[in-house]
DNA sequence: TTAGTTTAGTTAAACGTTTAACTTAGGTTG
DNA sequence: CAACCTAAGTTAAACGTTTAACTAAACTAA
C-alpha cells in the first residue's frame, strides 16, 4: 500500500504537520529533524498525494495545452516539437500537462476542452492559431493563459512570438547579400499574423537596399502553407517573373514544394534558383540539397511559455508582456552566390 | 468561486449524499429528486471536485501515455495520431492522458517518468519500441500496462498490434497479382517485431504461390527504417537485382526513400517499377506518383489501447488479450500489372 | 528574577467528496 | 396487527494533506 504522510510522521516519530513543513522547506524544523523525516521519506517511498494536497490548496497541479487538431497532426512536427519544449520544462517541476486538440473549425457550440469546463487546470497555453470564438470563450473563464506562436487581438495574456518580422529581414538580407534582386515571396494564408510578418520583413530588407517591391513577385494566395500550395505557388510564381533568381518561402512546408516543382520543371537549386525557408524542421537535411532556413527554437519556444505562464500564475505579473523569440540563419546548400557567376 | 457539492446540495433542499447518489446514477434515488439535483447542477454549473472524489477513491483519474522521444518527433506523424486516437476516445469520458516521452537510450538510472513514481496514474499505455529496461522497472509497479504496437517478450499485459504479419502477406500478394516476380523487401531494424512480422508476411506469401525466397532481394541492414535509409537500401536492391521489377518497403519512410532513389535514377514508378509501402501516412497522398500502401488504424489503435486499458483497469479481465489491428490495402498509383504490358 | 522573545515543533480544523450504516415512512404478509 | 420489507433518503466518518493557531522549552535582556 502507498505510504501516506502518518506513516512517514510515525516512522521519524514526529507529527505529520512536521513531515508536511519539512516537505514545503520550512525554515521553522532544525536540521536535524528534517534530515531524520527525509529519511523516512526515503524509507518509505513516500510521494505526497496529489489529490490530497490540491484539496486543501484549491488548485488542480494540471496546466492545459490547446492547439488545433491539424496543427498537433502538421507532418512536419512544428507544434508537436513546442509541446514537446513544455513537457520537457515541466518534467521536473510539479505540474502535468494535459492536451487538447480542438477542430479547426471549432463554433460556439462545440464543447470547450473537459479540464477546462471541470476546472482541472490551473493555467492554459494555446499554441498556435486557433478559432477566435475559442479564445473568446476561454477568456471568460480567468484562468491564466499564455498564447505561443498567435497573436489575437485580445490584449489579456503573456504572448511568446516568433521574431517572424526580424526572421523575414534576416531571410532577405541573405539573398540580397548573395546579390539576388528578383526575390519571390511565397506564402499562405496571409492573414495569419506570422505570416504577415514574415512578409513585412521581406519589404523591409528590400526597402531598406532600395529595391522596388513587385506585387509579381508576392504570391500569397494559398489558403494553407503546405507542400502542395508552395507547389503551385511557385509555378505561378516562376510563369510570372522570368527573371526570377530567388525564392523566399514563409515556411519550409512550402519550399519544400517549391524545390519539388523546379526539379520537376529542369531547373537546378541553387544553380537557377536559390531558396530559402522559414522554421527549420527535421526534414530540411535530408532534403537535396539541403535547405537554407530560418530556424525557429521550437523546444526551447514551448519551455518559455510554461515558465511564462507558471510565472504568471504564481505572481500574477507579466499579463502584458509579449516575448519575441529570435530566429537565426541556417545556411545550407539551397542558397548560393550570384555574385562571383 | 467554484459551486460544491454542498452549494448544491442546499440549492436543491437535499443532503450532500443525494447530491452524490445522482452524480453516480444511484437508483436508491427517485425520479423526482434526480431531476431537481440536476437542476440545481446545472443551475449552479456544478462540477465535482477531481481531488475531493479521487482522495477517496484513491485514484488518480489520470493514464499515462508513455513512447520515444524520437517516435514522438517522427517527421510523418505516426505515433502522434495514436497518441491523438488515445484523446480522443478520453475527450468523453473521466480520465485524463498525461504524456511522457524517454529517451531511446533511457537507462537504469533514468528517473521514469515523474507521473509513475508519484503514482499520479491509474493505468499506463506504451505506445511503439521503449527500452527493455523502461519496461521491466514499469512493470514491478504492478499498474495496469497495454501495449500498442510493441510486443514484448513479458506476457503481461494487454497488447494492442498491428496485423503485420497478415499485411505483409496483403502487400506481396498485390505485387504478385500484379504479374511481379522480383519483388525487393527493403526494412531498418530487422529485430523489431513488427518489422520482422512483416518479412514474414512477405515470405508466407512467396512460399504460398512457390516462388523460391532469394536473399539478394531482402535488403533489412539499415538501423532504422527512415527515408535516408529507404534511398540507400535501395541502392543496394538495384545494383544486386538488374530485373528487380517492385519494391516492398516496410514503412513509407523508407517507400519515400526508395522513390528518390529512383526517380534520381531516372526510373519511372511505376512504368519501371513498382513500390508498396507500409503505414499509410499523410504524405503518400502528396507523393509523385501516390503511394500504394498499407493503411494501419493508427488513430482507431489508440482509441482501443484506451478502451483495453479502461476495461483492464476496472475488471482486471484480458491482461493476455491481444488484438490484431488489421490492415488494408489503398491502392494508388506507384503500382501497376506487369501482365498486360 | 521576571517578562519577553525565539525556536522548533504540535494540534486540530478544513478542503469536497464518497459510502457504509442508519432512519423514517409506507407498504406487505400471514 | 405484529413483524417484516422496501423505498428514499440522511448522517457521519473517512480519505491525506496544509496551515493557522497554539505550546513548551530555551534563551535573552533589564
Amino acid at each position: 500500500m502507498k505510504a501516506t504522510i502518518k506513516d512517514v510522521a510515525k516512522h521519524a516519530g514526529v507529527s505529520t504537520a512536521t513531515v508536511s513543513l519539512v516537505l514545503s522547506n520550512n525554515s521553522r524544523i532544525s536540521q536535524s529533524t528534517k534530515k531524520k523525516v527525509q529519511k523516512s521519506i526515503k524509507a518509505l517511498n513516500y510521494y505526497p498525494s496529489k489529490s490530497a494536497r490540491y484539496l486543501v490548496s484549491k488548485k488542480s497541479g494540471n496546466i492545459g495545452f490547446i492547439l488545433t487538431d491539424d496543427h498537433f497532426l502538421r507532418t512536419e512536427p512544428f507544434y508537436t516539437r513546442i509541446f514537446l519544449g513544455a513537457e520537457f520544462e515541466a518534467r521536473e517541476g510539479e505540474y502535468y500537462i494535459l492536451l487538447a486538440t480542438v477542430n479547426s473549425d471549432f463554433d460556439h457550440n462545440d464543447p470547450l476542452p473537459r479540464f477546462v469546463l471541470e476546472k482541472s487546470v490551473d493555467g492554459i497555453i494555446i499554441a498556435g492559431k486557433v478559432p477566435q470564438n475559442l479564445i473568446d470563450r476561454i477568456i471568460t473563464l480567468d484562468l491564466p493563459i499564455v498564447f505561443v506562436d498567435y497573436q489575437t487581438n485580445t490584449n489579456c495574456c503573456p504572448l511568446i512570438l516568433i521574431d517572424n518580422v526580424q526572421g523575414g529581414v534576416i531571410a532577405t538580407n541573405h539573398l540580397l547579400n548573395l546579390g539576388h534582386t528578383e526575390i519571390g515571396f511565397i506564402a499562405g494564408d496571409i492573414k495569419h499574423p506570422s505570416i504577415y510578418d514574415r512578409l513585412s520583413g521581406y519589404k523591409q530588407a528590400l526597402e531598406k537596399k532600395g529595391i522596388p517591391i513587385k506585387n509579381s513577385l508576392i504570391e500569397v494566395d494559398a489558403k494553407y502553407p503546405d507542400r502542395q500550395n508552395g507547389y503551385e505557388a511557385t509555378e505561378k510564381l516562376i510563369s510570372n517573373n522570368k527573371n526570377l533568381t530567388s525564392i523566399f518561402a514563409c515556411n519550409d512546408a512550402m519550399a519544400i514544394g517549391a524545390m519539388h516543382y523546379l526539379k520537376d520543371k529542369g531547373y537546378k537549386i541553387p544553380n537557377d534558383i536559390s531558396i530559402i525557408g522559414f522554421d527549420d524542421v527535421e526534414v530540411d537535411l535530408l532534403l537535396d540539397p539541403p535547405l537554407t532556413t530560418i530556424r525557429v527554437p521550437k523546444i526551447e519556444m514551448g519551455a518559455e511559455a510554461l515558465r511564462v505562464l507558471i510565472n504568471y500564475m504564481k505572481n500574477g505579473n507579466g499579463a502584458h508582456n509579449k516575448i519575441l523569440v529570435p530566429v537565426e540563419l541556417i545556411e545550407r546548400s539551397s542558397t548560393k552566390s550570384m555574385l562571383n557567376q
